[in-house]
RNA sequence: GCCCGCGUGGUGGAAUUGGUAGACACGAGGGACUUAAAAUCCCUUUCCUGUAUCAGGAGUGCCGGUUCGAGCCCGGCCGCGGGCACCA
């Protein structure tokens, strides 16, 4: 009997040996040689206190591409660190009254122990925390150079103010409109704060992602529609009669649908619109309309769920092609100030939104759009749903039409299509001066400023005299003061005696530092730089861009646009040698690691280790209660439904753990974990040993040659490595276990052939352990040494293939009449069609399904199918 | 609400991208070995019907379409998930 592979006594063991060799450092570009670089890199973990699966099937990933690329003899730099500024150390900080950057560093130390029992070949050697005054200070000299480029500015925001706590609210501390700790209903407030001028870039950003071809195609559309490029009219509805004073010009708006011109019902203006704040001045009942506005949260999602109301200020405006008619001018909450001109006219007939206002507010709708196409041609003469085709009036619409069409009620315009329809009446109002054509983007300048402590200080000074004044090179990093509070609720850095009070560098006069840090998304948008190189600019240059960005789908938009902004605006100040802005020139976004989540009926949230699945029903451990199962969702530190990878590891090793997280679902989907699984895994780890143990102990006697046997295990062997090495290049990991597994089995039977075929199972043997070697590194260097080959297997080269074992020269097609399959045809690779078609026709088993029936063709796709059809 | 995905056996999933649906694995059932257990090995495992190592039919969330041929393409629904600018 073999011995057993104890992965507790071997996973260290080959470590050590590993680092001892240095063997996943970096190597300089004169080191490299004539070797091409890989820059593989994961997005790096916010330094929570513990590993979650999540983790590892992220990391795991990388380090297969990672090992790969060393194997295949790249220069690789696979690097890790921290993302550790942010939220959960001042929560941390408030609930248990540790100090955020101790409860971060301590993270980060726990976290890392977990990384390294994991076997990852990471260079440590470029490890840092957003949270060093190092890097942040770098952070703070790159802020500065973009405030000197003026691409940062400050003005006036809206935050989440929670009226009980005196605090800024994240969104996510927002819940049904209320504050997560006070409970009570959240305002919107604004704020003067800072910004980076992202949509200076929009163009650039929007027009790069085509070239950006090793992308995952959905994530370029997110991208594309959250950057929202859109032609339309911008144009001013001049008063009917004298307008307010200092609104001499009318109201400024921005359409999309020109076309719809005719149909324009009523003009609607945000709530934050400064013609809404003058009119509030002087009218109680609509600045109450906009304090009820301003109830509920700012996120996008708040807004648009919320019930849509409408003020009407009394006040009409012309419409600019029907002399002598006018539209009400309303206040809307659905018009947002940040969108165009915080402005729009509303055509009713042919929005949705407009179409609910008007009906809502009892506000005129004039269908000017015929429908053609599907739609029209769908509707017979009796479907009411399009009476107001016929009527032409609005009365009878029952929803707004979006869909194609041409235009009516429309004077002139009528029976123009919707295209042609925007060009004329972008025409007609430059011709009388009231408007102009405009590109307008959905995106919006990057709100940076953070009214909190655990973030990258914002390096200016508040100067009475000399207004903002940059703090000068020599004195950053502006460091954040250990000796913090957080009794009271705000931001500690106000509350600090002393940390803001400090002089002007340029009049010497006393001073107050900003006291807002910076968005953490900040952190995260140039980390792979310094990863790169710290100093060295043409080391940077060297391994920039990323040559394959791992990370998690959740990312697509907010990250990875942030970061794409960051390489153009460190390109644009000379501090990254990018020329085209673009950071990653590969992206695979994994799916997310979800689970149940469980919670109890006090509210608490339960960690699955603290609940017991009995049946149908699920008990927490401690109590006995019952726990109401919910969702599966993705894992979260808020939602506790995490798996602690550790427990796995100690039972079964980092290998098992490893080959768990990627050989069931492919890396791109979400796989929901489940316990079952892993005991397979380390089931299959001790079979792949059993094969190397018996190949150790050679049988004795005499050798008879089986040539046969041989060939069809060097066939597998090399068939099943050119199946792992196109699974892990098209990131098909689960594609490359399967193969992996039949690979073993095939070995597996193979060593019932007796000794003849012993040099083809070393082969085969020898290349499994090179292939293995990106999955389960350690026992790959076990099962390398058993073979008793020179070096470490996570040194060698990838094994060399050859192609004269991968041909086949006969293949085996379906034969199938009518579209199903009725036989099967094993023929030469080089058969002509018409051979093929005879051979098919004269199979016995299609007689019953030709019988009476005349063959009417017969197609032939060589190498894959024959069809024929007959009736 | 808006944007982006996903949906295949009891379970995770495979299918050279329009060409044999269910590879590979988990689980389950049966068997071998064993005093017994563990471990290991072998077999069966989409559903329905029948004359049951065989033959026929159905089948990739639902409804319809294109095609010689659809899990894959198109249209419409249903369900689930992610993102929505202060979670990271």
């Amino acid at each position: 009997m073999s011995e057993r592979y104890d992965p507790q006594v071997a996973e260290p063991k080959w470590r050590e040996i590993w680092a001892k060799a240095d063997l996943f450092r970096a190597l300089s570009p004169q080191e490299a040689g004539d070797a091409p670089k890989a820059y593989v890199l994961e997005m790096f973990p916010y330094p929570s206190g513990r590993l979650h699966v999540g983790h590892v099937r992220n990391y795991a990933m990388g380090d297969v591409v990672a090992r790969h690329k060393k194997a295949k003899g790249y220069n690789v730099l696979h690097p890790m660190g921290w993302d550790a500024f942010g939220m959960p150390a001042e929560n941390a900080a408030m609930e248990r009254g540790v100090h955020p950057g101790e409860w971060t560093y301590a993270n980060i130390a726990a976290m890392k122990a977990q990384f390294h029992k994991l076997g990852l070949s990471l260079d440590w050697s470029r490890e840092f925390a957003t949270c060093d005054p190092d890097y942040y200070g770098e952070q703070q000299r790159l802020f500065l150079k973009f405030l000197e480029k003026g691409l940062v500015y400050r003005k006036a925001s809206k935050v989440n103010w929670d009226p009980v706590d005196q605090t800024v609210l994240a969104n996510e501390q927002v819940i049904d409109g209320r504050g997560w700790r006070s409970g009570a209903v959240v305002e919107q407030r604004d704020l003067t704060q800072w910004f980076f001028r992202i949509t200076e870039y929009a163009q650039d950003l929007l027009d790069k992602l085509e070239t950006l071809d090793r992308w995952p195609e959905k994530v370029s559309t997110m991208q594309a529609n959250w950057i929202g490029r859109s032609e339309g009219l911008q144009m001013r509805f001049e008063w009917a009669g004298d307008g307010p004073a200092g609104f001499d010009g009318g109201v400024e708006i921005f359409t999309t649908r020109p076309d719809t011109l005719h149909g324009a019902s009523f003009i609607a203006v945000s709530p934050d619109h400064p013609l809404t704040q003058h009119l509030a001045q002087s009218d109680p009942d609509l600045a109450a309309f906009r304090a009820q506005c301003a109830q509920g949260g700012t996120s996008e999602a708040d807004i648009e769920k919320a019930e849509k109301i409408g003020y009407d200020t009394g006040l009409r405006v012309a419409h600019p092609l029907r002399p002598g008619e006018t539209l009400p001018v309303w206040t809307a909450n659905f018009v947002l100030m940040g969108y165009g001109t915080g402005a729009i006219f509303a055509c009713p007939a042919h929005d949705q939104r407009d179409f609910e206002f008007a009906r809502k507010y009892a506000l005129p709708i004039l269908p000017v759009v015929r429908p053609t196409g599907a739609a029209a041609e769908e509707a017979s003469e009796t479907d009411a749903g399009l009476d107001w085709v016929r009527t032409g009036s609005g009365a009878h619409m029952s929803e707004a039409y979006t869909g194609p069409g041409t235009l009516m009620n429309s004077g002139s315009w009528d029976d123009l299509s919707i295209d042609a329809g925007k060009k004329v009446a972008i025409k007609a109002m430059s011709d009388c001066g009231l408007g102009a054509g405009k590109v307008n983007f959905r995106l919006r300048d990057w709100g940076v400023s953070r009214q909190r402590y655990w973030g990258c200080p914002i390096p200016v000074i508040h100067c009475p005299d000399c207004g903002i004044v940059p703090v000068p090179e020599g004195d950053l990093p502006v460091r954040l003061p250990d000796d913090v509070s957080f009794d009271k609720p705000g931001n500690p850095l106000v509350h600090h005696p002393r940390w803001k009070s400090t002089t002007c560098p340029s009049c010497g006069h006393d001073a107050e530092r900003e006291t807002d840090t910076l968005d953490t998304f900040n952190d995260s948008s140039w980390y792979f730089a310094r990863f790169a190189s710290a100093t060295d600019m043409e080391e940077r240059a060297y391994w920039l861009p990323v040559d394959q960005y791992v990370g998690g789908v959740e990312h697509a938009v907010l990250h990875l646009l942030y970061a794409r902004f960051f390489s153009r605006a460190m390109r644009d100040v000379g501090e990254v040698d990018l020329p085209d802005g673009e950071p990653f020139s590969g992206l695979f976004t994994q799916g997310m690691v979800t689970h149940a989540t469980f919670k109890a009926a006090d509210g608490r949230w339960l960690q699955p280790a603290e609940v017991e699945i009995r049946g149908a029903a699920a008990i927490e451990k401690a109590t006995g209660a019952t726990v109401e199962v919910g969702p599966v969702e993705k894992m979260s530190k808020s939602k506790k439904n995490t798996v602690d990878p550790d427990a796995i590891i100690a039972a079964y090793g980092a290998d098992t753990a490893r080959w768990f997280v990627l050989s069931d679902s492919p890396p791109e989907r979400d796989v929901e974990w489940t316990q079952a699984g892993v005991e397979g895994a380390a089931r299959f780890m001790q079979r792949i040993w059993g094969l190397f143990e018996a190949l150790s102990h050679p049988a004795g006697g005499p050798v008879a040659e089986n040539d046969a046997g041989a060939l069809e295990i060097r066939r597998a062997a090399h068939k099943a490595t050119q199946a792992v090495d196109t699974a892990i290049e098209e990131f098909r990991f689960n594609s490359a276990i399967a193969a992996i597994h039949d690979w073993v089995n095939q070995l597996k039977k193979a060593e019932q052939l007796g000794p003849g075929v012993r040099d083809a199972r070393l082969e085969s043997a020898s290349m499994l352990a090179r292939c293995l070697t990106p999955f389960m590194p350690h026992l790959a260097e076990a099962c390398w040494a058993k073979l008793g080959q020179e070096g470490l297997v996570s040194a060698a080269a990838w094994p060399e293939v050859e192609p004269a074992l991968l041909v086949e020269d006969t293949v085996t097609l379906p034969i199938q009449v009518n579209g199903k399959r009725r036989s099967e045809l094993t023929v030469s690779k080089a058969a002509v069609p018409t051979e093929v078609e005879a051979a098919a026709l004269a199979l016995p088993e299609l007689k019953p399904h030709l019988e009476g029936k005349a063959v009417k063709k017969v197609i032939v796709v060589p190498g894959r199918i024959v069809n024929i059809v007959a009736v």
